[in-house]
DNA sequence: CGTAAATTCGTAAACGCTTACAAGAATCCA
DNA sequence: TGGATTCTTGTAAGCGTTTACGAATTTACG
């Protein structure tokens, strides 16, 4: 049961009758091969179904591997940050660089060298971060750290269209359903100074807690509604959030848009629903990190990035009526 | 702003006054290496900081990557996977093999050579499974297909020890919240099987739909119980639409366990209530798919394997009153 | 048609590590 | 003490790729 071997580059130029340099060149090199050529190495390359090796890709110093550390519990927020996994993942390959899934010692420290790290979903303030931020220069966060590189979607501008969508439709009982830490926070934010802004004064029993997550939103809305607390718009600070009260006022006979307009957070594809909803442009969060990682193993002093967020009209909301 | 060059082996060859096979040596074989100059290389090592070359060992042929392919939309169902996706990075990692995350195409063709991979999350009869399975009998699925390797937990089992549980606990109404999928099929037929090896009569309306998640659960039954259909025991698909169950009783004024006992099935942790679930080992999944992976490597002929289920007990079922 | 410039391509070194091989040093036993 | 063993170590080839360099070929142009 012998193991077919894996066809190298040797392979493919002996087939297409060149050098190695030359199907080298004509995989990676935008010009310098011939038009020809190269459509000879294609062939001998689909016939072989020959892939680079990684390996050597690095060794030669083609590409860099970089690690990401996933904080456990992370799965309480998944849709979210697995797209964010998978953009970093593309945006990486993009640049050169390979993505390599590091496990994170209790201590804070990276389990695998790697020329840069991106940190995902640590807590607000996890003492791991200010390990990391102490040791490892060449690493990026996902999120807000005064000391570390990091991006993070501008959530008070976003929030704040969103609130700002509902008032210009005429709403003025305006809900929020939020959530607990640094994003939770910032999105009420938002919530608040627009609804400062449009000289709608701030009631305190219009905002709910959820946690992000669908069904305690389903709940609490229905349980506020049947409480005898009413709103006309209601802005939620995540899409699922969203879902769950949408649900929640469908449930009660209410009519999503016509009785309450209701605006979502994240964009998050496939939704049973076309939500209206700030859209996190989760791969220009991607590349963003990408790119300060790239300054970040430069050795720069660290900064960090807002990354711009647009608010998509979409069935969910409407005039009030 | 310089950046500061790794060491390698060479550095410590150098430091330690030793040849790098030397150091080689002394960092990977157990003997052959007088116990003094061990030591003068470790120091060097601790001295300079020095981590081997992942990419460099690979070339080598020491360790050898494996590509984990995750289809789009997984983060559907997504704690689950994020859990396995964790446990096989260590399960690997264990033998030797480096996880890298490898996007596949359109078509079903992974993007990047590996000496193995495995395939999560792919629907029932996805096309790129047949390719995979075509031209890549290296690799592992983490489901069930009749002509790779494949690794599934058994669904039937558990379902049954569920249904059985609940049945010896002496309810006799017992319904069953399903969903879609091959999954959610064998889970169904073990309930089912349950029934009729303790003689009692299948009713079709007891079967609820939900979708492994937790509001259409919580609506499911919510609106089943309003609707007058009553059972003194309940069985979910997963422990996420037990959670959504359970919610959606205790809203309608119900008690768990005492009114209704809930069964879940995978054995989340960290879950709000200690539920009576079916546990998944995860862990068990993982270093049999890494097995299997090793097999596959090896060209031997395709086979599958049920991991183990074991029912666990805790506060949400209780005898029947 | 001849020369200069541009394009294309092959050669070989380098990346950091492992390991087969051989040489040298230490140990053993008669 | 000397030869045979056994340990320990250095040497160098090889893993699959990229890329600087220079040679060979094609194109441009007067």
């Amino acid at each position: 049961m012998s193991r077919k071997r894996i066809p190298t580059i040797h392979d493919v130029a002996r087939l297409a009758g060149v050098s190695t340099g030359t199907v080298s060149r004509a995989l990676n090199a935008r010009s310098g091969v011939h038009p020809v050529t190269r459509q000879r190495v294609m062939e001998a390359v689909n016939q072989l179904g020959y892939v680079p090796s990684v390996a050597a890709r690095e060794l030669a110093g083609r590409i860099e591997s970089v690690g990401v550390m996933v904080t456990p519990r992370i799965w309480k927020y998944s849709p979210y940050f697995i797209l964010l996994f998978e953009a970093l993942s593309e945006a990486l390959w993009q640049e050169g660089y390979q993505l390599v899934e590091v496990p994170m010692s209790p201590a804070g420290e990276p389990l695998q060298a790697a020329a840069g790290y991106i940190v995902l979903g640590a807590h607000d303030h996890d003492p791991r971060l200010e390990r990391m931020s102490q040791n490892h220069p060449n690493s990026v966060l996902v999120g807000v750290h005064p000391n570390m590189f990091w991006v993070a979607p501008d959530d008070p501008g976003g929030a704040y269209a969103a609130t700002q969508h509902l008032l210009e439709l005429g709403h003025r009982e305006i809900a929020h359903l939020g959530a607990a830490g640094q994003v939770g926070r910032e999105r009420f934010e938002g919530y608040r100074q627009a609804l400062q802004d449009y000289g709608v004064p701030y009631r305190p029993e219009l905002v709910l807690n959820g946690a992000f997550t669908i069904l305690p939103a389903y709940r609490a809305v229905r349980r506020a509604w049947e409480g005898g607390l009413r709103f006309s718009g209601l802005f939620a600070a995540s899409d699922e959030m969203a879902l769950g009260a949408i649900a929640a006022l469908e449930d009660l006979g209410l009519d999503v848009p016509h009785d309450v307009s209701v605006v979502g957070f994240d964009d998050l594809p496939d939704l049973e629903r076309p939500l209206t909803t700030v859209r996190q442009e989760i791969p220009a969060i991607a590349s963003t990190a990408v790119a300060l990682l790239k300054e970040a193993i430069s050795r720069t002093p660290p900064r960090g990035v807002r990354v711009g967020v647009q608010l998509v009209v979409r069935e969910t909301t409407a005039r009030k009526r």
